[in-house]
DNA sequence: GGCGCTCGGTGACAATATCACTGAAACGGT
DNA sequence: ACCGTTTCAGTGATATTGTCACCGAGCGCC
C-alpha cells in the first residue's frame, strides 16, 4: 500500500487544501502494530489520535470476571474516537482496541488535531461523524444485548464474520468474547445450527453451508 | 432561574469573550417543554444542538417489542450530543429524549454551532468532553446489561433514584424500563429487597429503610 | 356503589448463564 | 512415533432471568 500521501485515504482530509495535507504529512507520523497487539486500553492511554490506514482494531469490554464483548471494528480509512474519549475523560472505563491484523496508523498529535478541527470544516465534520457512527455503534449494541436472542445475534455475527469466504477461523470461546457470551452457550447453539444444516464443524473452524438460512434467522428480528 | 444571560450556565461558554457571548444570546433561542414531552426522537429528528439549562431528559432506547433502557439522563448544564448524532447519521437508530421535568433549553442552529466549534477552543473543548462522558456512559451500560446482576442492577438504581430523600415514586413497571428487564422481574426483586428489610412498598411507592445494605449489595460487584 | 383501569403478585415454563466434568484433538519435546 | 500437556468442544445439573397467562387489590370516575 502507498503510505506516501496518506491524505488521500481519509474523508476528512482528502479535499483539504494541498498547503494544508502537506503540513499534516510533515507533523503526523505513521506507526505500525503487529496482529495482536494493544492499540489501547485502560493501562494504555493515548494522547495521541490514531487514523487506520491498513488492517483492523477490534474494540472490546472485559467485564470483572473476564468476559468479552466487542463493541465494535475501526476499519481501514476511519478513525478511532475512543482514543479522544480516553484522553478526555478522566472516569474509568474498561473498553481496549487491539490489532486484529498488522495495522498501520496515523499518529496525530494532540495540538496538530486541536489545530486542524479549528481551521477545516472539512475534517471537523470527519471527526463528528465518527463520533455519531461509534455512538450509533453503542445504541445497536445495547439494544442487542438488552433484548436480542442469542441465536439471531450468533446468526448475525456469523454471516459478518465470514464476509464472502465459506469458512470462519475461530474457536466457539472467541465467538462467544464476541458476543460476550459464555463458551457453552455458543457451543450449544453452534450443535443446533449443524443439526439444522446450516453449518458444519470441525476444530476451530465453522463451515457455513446454508448463509440464506442464517441470514433468515438473523433477520428475523 | 435567570435566563437572561444563559451563557453563563454553561462550562464551555462561560470563559468566552463577551462579544461572542453577546452573539450567543441574539442567535440562541431558548424554548420550554413541558414534563413528558419528547424532545427528540426516530420520528423528531432535531436539526439544532440543544443545551440545557433547567430539568432533565431522560434518554431511553425502545425495542421492538416495547420494552425500554434509559441509556442516561441529561441533567442542567449539560448538551445533548446524541441530537447531532441524530444529524449527522443517516442510519437507523431508536433512541429517545423526554423532559423529566418541564425544561427549558437553548437551542442553537447548526449554523452557530459550526461557527462556535471553529472559533473557540474553549467551546470546542466542552462539545467533546460532552461527547466523551455519553460514549463513557453507554460503555457502562452495556457492561452493565451485558454482565451485572439484576439484583445489584436494582439496588443501584434505586439509590440513585432515592437521592438523598427516603421515598421513591414510581411503579415497578417504570423502574423495570430503567434497566431495560421485565416488570415482573423487578417486582420479584422488590419483594426479596422487601424480605431482607432494605425497603418498604405500597402501591407506586417505595421507601428505601436501609441504604447502607443496598449499597453494600450495589457495590457487590 | 359499580365500572374500568392500573398496579402488583404468582405459578409455569423458556431461554440463558454458570459450574463441574469429560474426552478428543493438537502440540511440543524427546 | 510416543507421551505428557494444553486447548477445544460436548454435556448434564442447576441458578438466574425473561416470558406468558392470569388474578385480585387499589384507585379514580361517574
Amino acid at each position: 500500500m502507498n503510505n506516501r500521501d496518506w491524505t488521500e485515504q481519509f474523508l476528512g482530509t482528502r479535499n483539504l487544501p494541498r498547503t494544508v495535507r502537506d503540513r499534516l504529512l510533515k507533523v503526523a507520523q505513521i506507526r505500525r502494530y503487529p496482529k495482536g497487539q494493544e492499540v489501547f486500553g485502560p493501562r494504555n492511554i493515548p494522547d495521541s489520535l490514531l487514523f487506520l490506514l491498513e488492517g483492523t482494531i477490534r474494540v472490546s469490554q472485559t467485564s470483572e470476571n473476564g468476559r468479552d464483548i466487542v463493541l465494535y471494528r475501526v476499519d481501514a480509512g476511519e478513525s478511532c474516537v475512543l482514543t479522544t474519549a480516553c484522553m478526555l475523560a478522566e472516569e474509568a472505563y474498561n473498553a481496549e482496541g487491539l490489532a486484529e491484523t498488522e495495522i498501520s496508523v496515523v499518529v496525530l498529535s494532540r495540538p496538530a488535531f486541536d489545530m486542524l478541527v479549528a481551521e477545516e470544516a472539512a475534517f471537523r465534520n470527519f471527526v463528528f461523524a465518527a463520533y455519531s457512527r461509534r455512538l450509533i455503534d453503542l445504541l445497536r449494541v445495547v439494544d442487542d444485548v438488552a433484548f436480542g436472542r442469542i441465536d439471531v445475534r450468533l446468526a448475525e455475527r456469523l454471516l459478518v464474520l465470514v464476509g464472502d469466504d465459506r469458512e470462519i477461523a475461530a474457536t466457539h470461546a472467541q465467538i462467544a468474547s464476541e458476543l460476550g457470551t459464555a463458551r457453552e452457550v455458543v457451543s450449544r447453539v453452534l450443535h443446533d445450527f449443524h443439526k439444522r444444516g446450516y453449518i458444519a464443524q470441525s476444530r476451530g473452524r465453522i463451515e457455513v453451508t446454508d448463509k440464506p438460512a442464517l441470514r433468515a434467522l438473523a433477520e428475523s428480528d
